[in-house]
DNA sequence: TATATTTGCGTAATAATTACACAAACTACT
DNA sequence: AGTAGTTTGTGTAATTATTACGCAAATATA
């Protein structure tokens, strides 16, 4: 009744920085795909926990360590690792890039972020694992208030904004919703004020994570 | 780098009859949990996919066949079953109960429709498993207009409603509910009526599949 | 000090959702 | 045959949510 079934993880962690949003890859040491960029994964270890296994391999496969990953989907088509019948569990995350400085390139090891726009070949399905979890992130966001995992802690509402249409891929009508997340009241408005440039001083918000944990536990109502 | 982990699947099958929702569950034949009730599942063989796994799994231990089931989520704790390392790709899907008839009690298999308000204690963590699929289901419910698998291909718009009342544990609008299905335009409305004992004579409805992936693919806008 | 740039804000128009009640068509009973 | 009981079928007004839209305030820079 045993199965020689392999499990594995793998991490689709989102960054967002100027605007772009990107994607965290490692470049392979060992074939199959030897030299070719992948998401960060690896096996299971046994008695441990998907959820541990991913963090764990994140850490030491990019430097990275991240507290919460979500579980996307389970890719288990035969066929899709060379190397036999290779199950894999995928997560997907969020972070700021500068956050964390990424494990230098080494024998071991060479993690980089790329741009969604410009990523490269990957090894296995990864091009379908990263596109499923960009479909999520883009449905996820329209009715979570999403995103401050990827904003400094205080940020100015454009910020915010910018992170949207980004992530959406189109332009949002800046009054609504700057008032529809205002209603929302997970925001805190700061006394301080930031000026990048010219234009007039943005007031700086912070999110409220007790509001918006109470918040989801009502059931959120939110609709970008 | 290989893991001893084994893969299984497990299918929690909905089924709808005279306004109760069960549950497919299999009386277990060995040990561990044996004569305790299950979700039917099993083992995934080498290179077999998930999605044939789980359909084969169901058939073998149940007699029922079903064309869709969608990734629930996997539940990969070491501690869920007591022989080891067992990860458990869950699985969900629709039908209804009078359309197959269950494998007959025998010493290979023993299959039963629960209902959901009086399931009996299960094996490994499938209360859990039922519990997020039920919540998944009546989530699904209020943005897809789902259901029709769990329905006769003919059915008087009264039985949509009651359907949708069970589901969701509370009571909509039948004036509103039925202005918003018809305006989704998937239903057909028959020149049949049908007339179940006393009351004026329904007319009866049928789901039209293909106006129905139409909409899918533009994106469906419904909300219960 | 003038110009360019970015922030902050309110209201009117439109669309969606909700609440709500009564007549029509049949069955069952007397 | 008539009456009571049951279920279906339907429209409108009130409320709420969503969208569209433009101008003044605050700063940096030339």
């Amino acid at each position: 009744m045993s199965t020689p079934i392999r499990v594995s993880v793998d991490a689709v962690v989102f960054g967002y920085e100027a605007g772009k949003l990107s994607i965290l890859l490692i470049q392979r040491k060992y074939d199959p795909f030897k030299d070719q960029w992948a998401l960060p994964g690896g096996f299971v270890l046994e008695n441990e926990s998907l959820e541990n296994a991913v963090s764990r391999e994140l850490v030491e496969e990019t430097g990275v360590s991240i507290n919460y990953l979500e579980q996307l989907y389970t890719f288990g088509n035969p066929g899709r690792d060379p190397r036999g019948h290779v199950l894999s569990v995928a997560y997907f995350g969020l972070i700021r890039p500068d956050a964390f400085s990424l494990l230098a390139s080494s024998d071991a090891s060479n993690a980089q972020w790329f741009e969604m726009e410009a990523l490269p070949d990957l090894a296995f399905d990864h091009k379908i694992i990263i596109e499923q979890a960009f479909l999520r992130l883009q449905d996820k966001i329209t009715y979570e208030p999403l995103g401050f995992e990827l904003l400094d802690t205080k940020f100015a509402f454009s910020d915010l904004e910018q992170l949207y249409t980004t992530i959406l891929g189109r332009a949002i009508d800046r009054r609504n919703f700057r008032k529809k997340f205002i209603a929302l009241n997970v925001l805190d408005e700061l006394d301080e004020k930031t000026s990048k440039g010219s234009g007039r001083p943005a007031s700086l918000f912070q999110f409220n994570e007790k509001r918006y944990k109470d918040l989801k536990n009502k059931g959120i109502v939110f609709e970008i």
